[in-house]
DNA sequence: GATGAATGAGCTTTCATTCAT
DNA sequence: GATGAATGAAAGCTCATTCAT
């Protein structure tokens, strides 16, 4: 059930990682610490243990580097929604899905988080580009809405603004991932694995509960 | 209702704004559209029309003046969050003011949002024990679970996770602004302002119908 | 006998320092510490209690003020040769009271010595101009020379060149002052007030046992 | 008999010179004419005829190169005084030949005697550890008063304070180095070189006269 | 005389990128 | 592919000096 997101699921078999791989695997780490402004080239050529210029060699540029890195993040994460959220009916099961797969991505792509914060603080970012693409590519965005639509006409979900649901949806869940280091310190939290366990159901919970048609 | 958060909320008469407050402006902008390391100097001090060694004289360093930037946002934030909280008794009169704080803060404060997120991209940022102490002076994280159980006590709330339903709560206002340009492309959402407008109002309606006791 | 070289020899009333002299004693200290390319107006400034400005106001440039503490130096140096030098018949007479004259310098200006330094260590420094002209005015290089050579002529000094006789005389005296911070270590002198107290005695000793006819 | 103190020394064949070289030359002379505080990165990058972040490349900082500057001069030191010291048994030999080296080395490398200057006029200076450490190294601070006390055991040296003898000899032949251009100008010395070839004898000769026991 | 703020030139250092081997 | 050395542009910062009051 838990997909296949082991520490080398960008490079299979580690062992005999190639330069480009151990180039890249070090730049993830270093931008997701310290941005694309704030990485440095000497530190990922010291921490991949490759020289300088191999950089360069390989990915012809910083800043291209950093792409790569991204787009590195978004082909696994769009392999995962389209392998996870398929040949699912039901509007609770694909919400429920699609909430694995974001404790997932998290959970298992370290980097992804400080990533996308970072690209989400730029006002113009082609990166925003990408994710949306993935996401929309889902078909996802479109289908939930009028799903819950349906359900809507058929009596079973309360008259919502269906956009507004969505949103809520994704951002109780995507959004305690971001802002987590925030929220752990506000509520004391200590045990953050144990909370991220109890979420998924919470979130589900709260919200068909709040959208599905019941009587006071 | 809506509070005084216009543009010179830092510098309440712009004609006669200091060296020190021009600078304090310009950096805010830089900052958040370039982070501290992608931040330049000479930008901020042309930006601001001040000479450069202005900003060594009044600030003493760029990493501080950038301390000074964040720590400004926060002030105010915590101003705010005080004015507007106080004497209010009921949970859902705290948390719509609570909400309405947070809309206020992202509507008028443009900068704050970005600043926020490179912030949480980085792995100890000394500026979330700032955010976290501000929060927590406001007692809210305390309160706002203890009010959840006293309507559960009292048979009004269902029985469900008070932290998970503040963490609920809390992610569906912020988390919206803080993934609004991934939101707005991958829903198509053109009318931005129409969307947050309607949003607040959402938020409670699911929130409390997903939290208060009622029959299917 | 010891001569008035009391810490305000500078400025004699100590509490009415006028701004200027104030200036004065903390470039002196702070030229002594860190040369005239080290040395800083703004420390300058704040350590004499003064606007940095005042600096410009009565000096006009930092390099005029380093000339006018060296220069105050000299005067200093030039009246205390030309008080105790005069008037004293034997060569003995004179090269003693010249030793105790130098052990004064260098025991009442502690800053001289740091600042005799650096002007030595320059290629072409005017100052050295000003101190040969200071020496040269009190006639000693001259006479003592002469006297010299009336004492081999009268058979009571050996055959000596009279210069280099003079040049150790000065630099068992001086030399030890300049270096002695290396001196003491070498020789693990811990009391240097001791040493340099029987330094005058072993000197003299030494000089006028080398040079007075003897017999084996 | 004279040492091979040439001009390349520190590089024996000069038209090799690496790069780390050429910047250690230059640095040289530009620490030796400007001391630290003076001395710019640019001059000394300009003057080595390479690209100013070649000095970080290789040295990693101003500071870091004056410092390397200077343990290149006192390892030299150390491995003259080595060479030239040993296998010497009378006191006389041994201080001639140390007078020996030290003329050598003031001779040959004209920027020492600016640099030593510079670093004893400052307070605290971890390079004046460093030589004390070389000289004491030596073992002569110690054997030579060591065999004054013999000789005067033997009763054929006078009664004297060994240190303070040891101190005027060492005074008197570093000394002049040390404040030549002073002494040159204060007495006209014109010929230099001259005075310096005499210098050596005059020492020798006033010292033991001074030192040894004879008759009035 | 005295002050705080301002200026401009220049400082040390950094860093993405390229070159020679 | 791989390396160590090199480059040039620009970064953050400093500092002697001046100005307005």
């Amino acid at each position: 059930m838990t997909p296949d997101l082991s520490n080398n699921a960008y490079n299979p078999v580690a062992s005999v990682r190639t330069t480009g791989e151990k180039i890249l695997d070090a730049a993830r780490s270093e931008f997701a610490r310290f941005g694309l402004a704030g990485g440095r080239v000497d530190r990922i050529a010291r921490s991949a243990g490759v020289n300088k210029a191999m950089i360069y060699y390989h990915y012809s540029s910083k800043e291209n580097l950093y792409r790569e890195v991204l787009s590195g993040h978004f082909r696994r994460v769009g392999q995962l929604l389209k392998t996870r959220l398929t040949d699912l009916e039901s509007i609770q099961a694909r919400l429920e899905a699609a909430a694995d797969v974001w404790m997932d991505v998290f959970a298992e792509m370290p980097e992804f988080r400080s990533l996308v914060l970072r690209e989400l603080a730029q006002p113009s970012s082609e990166l925003l580009d990408q994710i949306a693409d993935v996401l929309i590519g889902t078909g996802l965005p479109e289908a939930i809405p009028q799903l819950m639509s349906d359900e809507i006409s058929a009596g079973r979900f309360r008259e919502v603004d269906t956009r507004q649901a969505l949103v809520s949806f994704v951002t109780m869940n995507i959004g305690y991932f971001l802002i987590s280091p925030l929220i752990n310190r506000v509520l004391s939290i200590t045990d953050e694995n144990d909370f991220i366990r109890n979420r998924k159901r919470a979130v589900i919970d709260l919200f068909f509960n709040g959208i599905k048609v019941r009587k006071l």
